[in-house]
DNA sequence: GTATATGCAAAACTTTTGCATCCTT
DNA sequence: AAGGATGCAAAAGTTTTGCATATAC
């Protein structure tokens, strides 16, 4: 299934490598850190290195399968590109990430950015609150 | 000075709190890293340890003297605040940072986090691109 | 068979912390 | 004088790298 991506992205079809994508598809939260996924991989008693965990994941940010976030926590989470760009809303109690896309704010970035005289590659933008789920409370990493 | 400001967040009017205010108010950049900071002041020759300039920036973020940034770089930058609100686009090439505010933006984000059941207390917003000036290339750290 | 990928351990980098000493108030 | 602040060194957390072995093609 994902496995012509990887390919594609002229990498090797690897069992970690299929693996952390099968996490990543499979993660409830749909954001992940490099040490969330060794987790989950030990979980399933994967045997996979922390270092390749990382090296995989910055491949397939370079491949553009995955995002590479850096919300306000100080590490990198990862999601699973899925052809939609979008941005982000993140709970600051639970850790809920909700996504988003406005148009109007889209195009003000980029006449904004026009104006400064800048050519725009990508842009981050993270809104950080509470949500008001009832199940919001603090998200054990 | 700046030193009412330092009494009124509660904290003692040390040496190196006024250093680290006055290399941030100085900085061509505006926006440093807790390494670059400390650089700066061993080139001032001034003995301020390391972990004094992270202590003391971090308790001036609290104080919301200065503002933490995290770009894609990985660590965290800081800012001196000067009461307004804006947001950031970064060279990639040089490493140059300009600042913009835009009413559009904020009122979308605002209305985007209310439909969304949040209560939004901050965000970030970071655009990446290439400046276009002349004197634009690669900044050394 | 060959080149690439992996696991492990060690290293690099950023940030925090413990503790004895020093400085501000 | 007393409590907070600092420097240094050590520790903690995240990410990268070297290298011998294993795996995909």
């Amino acid at each position: 299934m994902e496995s012509q991506d990887i390919r594609k992205a002229g990498l090797k079809v690897t069992l970690p490598r299929l693996k952390v994508l099968e996490i990543l598809e499979a993660s409830e939260y749909r954001h992940m850190s490099a040490e969330e996924v060794y987790k989950e991989l030990l979980v399933r008693n994967e045997d996979v290195g922390l270092a390749t965990v990382y090296r995989v994941l910055t491949q397939f940010e370079q491949a553009q399968l995955v995002s590479r976030h850096h919300f306000e926590e100080g590490h990198s989470v990862f999601e699973l590109n899925q052809g939609d760009h979008h941005d982000h809303i993140v709970c600051v109690d639970c850790g809920r990430v909700e996504e988003f896309f406005d148009e109007t704010i889209e195009q003000r970035q980029d006449d904004i950015a026009h104006g400064l005289g800048f050519k725009v590659s990508s842009h981050s933008l993270y809104l950080y609150g509470s949500c008001t789920k009832e199940n919001c409370e603090y998200r054990e990493k």
